[in-house]
DNA sequence: ATAATTTACGAAAACGATTGCGGTTTAGGT
DNA sequence: ACCTAAACCGCAATCGTTTTCGTAAATTAT
């Protein structure tokens, strides 16, 4: 069955295609009476306008872009659903590309939206991204981005991120409270300013409380599980392991764990371990894991609402330019 | 800047609109000679066809629809994942909708794809969704469906899921294996055809060893967290709480654990715990949880494997009307 | 009663890509 | 030299909606 249309409508009811366009979007110059008939009949028969006319005329699709490195992650997966919450309220469509942390992915990604296909974009860029020329490309297009959590700092777009400096001094300082006296680091890539962030949390907070960095303690690791299970494996059965872990990356404590678990590891006794998590399960992981939570749900919502400010061109003028939502640490018994 | 249609195109080369449209679909009234000509430019200037005029025309959109009842969720993350990766491949896009378990956001969000927004549709049905009515409409719109994991039984849709029945089945036989002697079942709507399956391989397994059902020990859970939370805690600080626990549903398998460190009860020498989940710290749990895991990612893969086939209207021959994928009972410490 | 508005609607031109059909050129056959 | 057919290309209609503009009728003002 065909899908009812404005000739459809217009037909039955003795009208032009125009006065029934006109009546369904409560236009001035139809009357009230028109009006009432038209809408009567648009809904007895279902009528829903043809989203590719309409965005053909009125170049504008209701819908937006998110493109974000993976999904099977608990951060970006409540930061979507912050997203979706607001986009279904404002009645936006949302398409989601996954770069699977790879450059060539986000490019295709990206070029994809150049005809219009969306009236904005929410992006967190992948660990492969160090130039950013295809991103620059965005800004050409002239359609309205934010960036969130892994953002890239040298574009004029408004962004939404957590206090990943200050986070990462303060699980560090905790850790050195808890004792600790040789704390590795577990990052992530180099490319990526929230690593950068976040091992500058890391240094100032070991410098502050004059302790040397030990850049063996330091590890930056790739997106190849079983490669970073073997460094963490390596690094806690060599000689001279930590006894602290700040982990930038929620998967990389689990991967911890695991490691743990296979040598017989004790947490906390032998290694505490303090992570970026957004694992709903942290209080109940054997131990409990110490978490900096990020507010993944709010970065995105947060992150949506300035999208649909720009898009919808209100309240231009108190558009951020950044916007900080706090991250809190919640101690748990793997830094008892 | 705005982007190269094909008028721009044809401009520069001197070609008509046509022309250009149909080199660069390869066709063959065009010489080799123009179609490079074309090709080169449409890549230089970075020439994407406008999806809503090309939309309009061919009435395809290259955009699938995935419906499901929330993406902060183990399963249907991986899922999501599973189906994003093969329509990446396939060069689709995929629109996502979050019907929040409500079905006001269901109907509401079929209504959306009348228009021909879509190609096809993926889709795991609500909770409160009992009568069908508005998944009929989808029929009447003549757009392909596959429906995974929760399915609507009666309806001329391929249907992608796991054998639920006999992994309630042999879940529960693991406990009654685990000598538990009060073994409850925790389920959720019973409008769900896959919670009625795993409730019947839970009472036949009963049967089968004659343990006779206590229907006291039968909980059907909605979507309040607190509420369940108290549920549970009453049902554990009770009078003859139960020595066993399949859990039908991952998230009430962690609001046991929740209200067992609250209660100090222990797991498993109190209780035993299983549950169909797909955690990926369930080894790492305190204790590590026994679970029933589904094959998110291969669901969602293979669903949409068969909406792509539906959609190409290839092999149409081979289309299954019901795919059933196994899932796996992993034993950990939770249940010995 | 006539002029000036206002009200209510329709005609038609976009938006950009696709495609059937018709037309022109060129090559090949006789 | 003439004819045929293949090769190559452009015209124009089409998809459904939006929007500008024009205009008749109804209302108000003079």
């Amino acid at each position: 069955m065909k899908p009812a249309n404005l000739k459809t409508l217009a037909l039955e009811l003795n009208l032009s295609i125009s006065t029934v366009s006109k009546a369904l979007r409560d236009s001035y110059e139809i009357s009230q009476e028109t009006k009432k008939k038209v809408t009567d009949l648009a809904k007895e028969l279902n009528y829903q306008p043809n989203p590719f006319a309409s965005g053909l005329r009125k170049k504008s699709s209701k819908t937006i872009a998110v493109i974000i490195p993976e999904i099977a992650n608990n951060f970006f997966t409540l930061a979507m659903d912050g997203i979706q919450v607001i986009a279904q309220e404002m009645g936006y469509h949302v398409l989601t590309y996954l770069t699977q942390e790879t450059l060539s992915n986000e490019i295709a990604s990206i070029n994809h939206l150049r005809s219009g296909r969306v009236d904005g974009v929410l992006m967190s860029i992948c660990s492969e991204t160090s130039n950013n020329s295809h991103l620059e490309m965005l800004n050409d297009i002239g359609i309205p981005v934010v960036f969130f959590d892994r953002v890239c700092e040298n574009l004029p777009f408004p962004k939404v991120t957590t206090d990943d400096y200050e986070s990462a001094f303060k699980a560090t300082q905790h850790l050195i409270d808890a004792n600790c006296k040789r704390i590795a680091f577990f990052g992530g890539s180099r490319h990526l300013s929230i690593m950068n962030k976040r091992r500058n949390g890391y240094l100032n907070a070991l410098e502050k409380n004059n302790i040397e960095a030990d850049p063996n303690l330091m590890l930056d690791f790739n997106d190849n599980n079983e490669e970073n299970l073997q460094i963490i494996g390596s690094l806690l059965s060599g000689k001279n392991p930590p006894d602290g872990i700040f982990s930038a990356i929620e998967k990389l404590a689990i991967n911890t764990y695991e490691i743990c678990y296979q040598l017989d590891i004790n947490i906390p006794n032998e290694v505490k371990i303090i992570s970026f998590s957004n694992l709903r399960t942290a209080s109940f992981l054997g131990p409990p894991l110490t978490t900096i939570t990020q507010p993944a749900f709010e970065i995105g919502h947060e992150a949506a609402a300035i999208l649909f400010r720009l898009i919808e061109k209100k309240q231009m003028n108190d558009i951020p330019d950044k916007v900080v939502l706090k991250s809190t640490l919640i101690a748990r018994k793997s830094t008892l």
